[in-house]
DNA sequence: TCACACTACCAAACCGCTTTGGAATTTACG
DNA sequence: CGTAAATTCCAAAGCGGTTTGGTAGTGTGA
């Protein structure tokens, strides 16, 4: 069914029914009415390639997710992202285009999406502290949103983020009110803005209580459950070891708890355990009572507002484009007063 | 940069600048090059969406990614498969849509994809026994493969799958090797097909081994890790306790052995476990022996085939449209001989 | 009654590409 | 050399919508 068919079958011309069908002030109520019951019958909803065409807007949004070339890694956060950024998407009738690309060719990844016009604008994820992508995307002319910010960038751009840095601080805080003085720090890889900052904040807590920093007790890497599990084993297995660990991902910490077990420990009684928890929707942190105290930010809802924001950035909207979310600290069983040594 | 621009550049007309860009014979080689080397130098690509007009195929398909309404759960096998089909789709010069929708409003989602024609072509998640996705997409008439199977579709429909019930078949033969006669059965939702296959397998191997099926052994539900706790720890607190527990979901086996060790009990050795592994990145299985036993296959291989089956579908090559994988039965630390009682 | 402003509709151009159906030029052959 | 067959290119017609620039028809005020 097209639009001629449709206007054919009501004796009106395709303009009108267009204009019926998209609000315009120029028709009657009474064919209008008439329009609209005769689409829905008949199933009829406009081509969108036509659409797209002739509008000269995609109606879709880009999202490039990019996998380590070197392990093949999926950041685990991308589920629950694209699901709250999606919700935003379908309510506004905007698609959402992915691009699975090696990180390598990623730059590639957006100049086809510019050259192609086929999205109206783009989510970037993960930026690291002096992020290329930025000033790239800054000549491309392509809206954009980024999940996250990048230290270092020079020239402005939209952002929504957590406040990982205060999330960190304040989850040092507790552990050093608990008690605890040698704390270790499971982090994402340090390129990364949001482990730097988290770091910023570790270091800023022990610092305003007069800790001094131990490098040895300090850890970046991929936040998978074997690198939480092997580095836990490692850092338990000295005879100066941390009595608490501060974890930058949820999945880390489970490697860290299976570590802890291993060795006949009890989690929040001989080591405690924060962690950074995205609230992911397929691992709850616990029903009633939460297994691990964390500071906890739903990446869902980032998503949600990230796209929020693009979509008004899109139609010229000057909303804000900066966006600091709190994390919450939430207290489980994983924390609890360091025992003298 | 339009191909019209580009043209008159040339001093060539559209339709020559177009074929020789799109490989048609028509054309001396000499001009093709002259023709590529300013789209090149232009960075001109073809406007996908005039493109799709044109051509009436939208080089694009569509992924629904359905919500469970009720727990706001995003499958987590979404983001590995979708890598391994992103691959594939790109490597073919096709986009990837996505639609997020609340499980109760998925069918509208295949709809508006048709009637929109956006897509050329389906892929279809998580079907249960009896799928009603299955006839109506049929009768829509858009290509589509499903990643599993509905048992009691009466219509052909192209598929890739598991081996679930061997998996789980095989499995449980091992627990039986060693010795164990009470196996409890943590499964996903049963009206979902895969969980339907794992339990057959398992009823299976018990059933020729002469070993009685016991419901009470047997649950259903949401495979997220505090579930698998719960149900551990009610399951460990019978007289009767079951002496190896077979799980679906890696996840869910995190919980398992959350609850076993609460316990002070060993896995491995007081408790054995095998886990259906999905081969996620971000949740790879122990390092170098795994952690857990388990029944592996891969997602992201799912993924790419199920793609690439798509794609061959669209473009009308006769290759099957079934596809069985087996998974593999990989030991690991979770399994150890029944302990006499 | 006439000019003027609305209202309700429509014809045709356009978005940027592909593709059909020639037309012009070159090559091949008797 | 003349003609048929290739070769190489192009004009124009779509694809299915939106949008510009009207034109009838109705209502208002002088």
């Amino acid at each position: 069914m097209t639009l001629k068919e449709l206007s054919d079958l009501l004796g009106l011309s395709p303009t009108t029914v267009s204009r019926a069908l998209n609000g315009y002030p120029e028709v009657s109520e009474a064919t209008r009415k008439k329009v609209a019951a005769a689409a829905h019958a008949h199933g009829y909803a406009p081509n969108t390639r036509a659409r797209a065409l002739a509008t000269g807007r995609a109606m879709a949004i880009g999202h490039v997710i990019p996998i380590s070339a070197k392990h093949e890694m999926v950041n685990p956060i991308f589920a629950d992202f694209t699901a709250g950024a999606g919700e935003v998407y379908s309510r506004n009738g905007y698609d959402m285009l992915m691009s699975v690309v090696s990180d390598d060719d990623e730059e590639q990844a957006y100049r086809s999406f510019a050259t192609k016009r086929n999205v109206d604008g783009l989510i970037i994820h993960a930026p690291s502290l002096n992020d290329q992508r930025i000033p790239f995307l800054n000549d491309l002319g392509l809206p954009y949103v980024v999940h996250g910010r990048s230290s270092n960038a020079t020239a402005p751009y939209a952002w929504v983020d957590v406040n990982n840095t205060r999330a960190f601080q304040r989850a040092t805080e507790l552990l050093l009110d608990l008690g605890h003085q040698r704390i270790a720090l499971l982090n994402g890889l340090e390129h990364m803005d949001f482990a730097a900052r988290r770091r910023a904040g570790y270091e800023a807590a022990l610092a305003s209580r007069g800790v001094d920093p131990d490098p040895s007790l300090m850890f970046s890497g991929e936040m998978t459950e074997a690198q939480g599990h092997d580095l836990t084993r490692t850092l338990l297995a000295r005879p100066d070891r941390p009595t608490a660990i501060l974890v930058s991902s949820m999945i880390m910490a489970i490697g860290v708890r299976r570590g802890i077990e291993e060795l006949g420990l009890t989690l929040g009684r001989d080591v405690s355990l924060i962690t950074y928890d995205d609230d992911l929707s397929y691992f709850r942190n616990g029903s009633d009572i939460p297994v691990y105290t964390a500071t906890r930010s739903s990446v869902r809802e980032a998503g949600r507002r990230a796209a929020q924001m693009l979509i008004d950035i899109i139609n010229g909207k000057d909303s804000p484009t900066e966006l600091l979310l709190e994390a919450e600290l939430t207290l489980g069983m994983s924390t609890g007063p360091a025992r003298r040594g």
